[in-house]
DNA sequence: ATTATCTATAGATCTATAGATAATGC
DNA sequence: ATTATCTATAGATCTATAGATAATGC
């Protein structure tokens, strides 16, 4: 039954992988340790061999999942490199990240969940969110850094809250509806960024 | 040990208030109807009698979260009747909302809870959330209808999008400044608006 | 000899139901 | 007679642990 270290360390990896999608999909109290390690393709017995407690476990897959999320990013603002935000923007507004709840956004999904959660899973969380705040920054071309942190907060909790928004309700027209406003204002608060950068 | 039909209805509502808030500090995965039944001074075996379902309670228990929210915002605005977004902003983006997380706004603290619920309670949802449209819509002072439910759609998701940042980060100067740049750029956007509806 | 995974289980908790009890409402 | 609430329990599931097993790694 034991398997070689690498094949363990990969069968770790492999369970934070399918967390970090089933937790999304779930919630933290939404899916259980036995439907976990059984996706992963192991026992429940094997758990705790590889984490320390659920809450470990959380955190990890926290901290992957925001991994995807910035990989993401990266792709669409490389494809696009002459409006990052825009591309960006846009792949985060869309009806298809409305509907792909397993391999979204972790604050959209998770950001609530977070917040009731140990400081090692808001730690995962507070990383994830700087680096989202990184990528934006430079993109906003203000010159002032402060002004600009600010800016890409703005940006950020826009679309957070309106993809949130977007999936809490029953109506696709008012779901669309949320998803086109913010991009609206996202790109009115880029614009505006731009011109006073541009003084 | 049967009770009187009024003080039944009262016990019911009690359920429904207690649910309200502890569903809002749990989120709705995260509390059994034993410790919800038991913090309405009932035992379990009453519940059944009043609701179907826990999905049953979870909806009206969203609901009404959502009048006490109407009712926060309607209060916030008659007592500043020449700002009242500014009130509302305020009050929304204060660090008192982002630590009150059992009285605070229902989407911030079960939004992406109720993406995973069945449609009724994505129905008080979406009810819950037009109402906030429609109070937002009349203080944005723009001419076109659809430009000003635009507006709105995009002031209350940066606001929901903000709470959920700052309640998710361990650090208390990150916290302090995503409900600071919310307010900021709430501030410009109905600026924005206000300029625009004068035209 | 060590150890990654397995089966099995402890002990708690979950939603939901059944039947008893005691007060209401006709 | 009806019924709101109670106690008790069914049956499933939860996190976590214990001990067996069988392959690795020294």
């Amino acid at each position: 039954m034991r398997v070689s270290r690498a094949q363990a360390e990969e069968n770790r990896q492999t369970v934070i992988d399918v967390a970090s999608r089933l937790f999304r999909e779930h919630g933290f109290d939404g899916i259980g340790l036995k439907d976990l390690m059984e996706a992963a393709g192991l026992t429940q017995g094997a758990f705790y061999k590889q984490f320390a407690s659920k809450d470990d476990l959380a955190a990890q897959a926290s901290e992957r999942a925001f991994e995807s999320g910035i990989r993401r990013w990266s792709a669409a603002a490389e494809a696009n490199p002459k409006d990052p935000l825009g591309a960006v923007s846009a792949l985060f507004l869309s009806m298809g990240h409305r509907e792909e709840t397993g391999d979204g956004c972790p604050v959209v999904a998770l950001g609530a969940d977070a917040a009731r959660q140990g400081p090692d899973v808001k730690a995962s969380f507070e990383a994830g969110i700087r680096k989202y705040l990184e990528m934006l920054g430079p993109w906003l071309g203000e010159s002032d850094g402060e002004a600009s942190t600010d800016k890409a907060m703005a940006i950020l909790s826009t679309m957070v809250g309106a993809t949130i928004l977007s999936r809490a309700v029953n109506n696709k027209r008012l779901s669309k509806r949320f998803l086109q406003a913010a991009a609206k204002s996202v790109k009115e608060l880029s614009a505006d960024a731009a011109q006073k950068g541009q003084l």
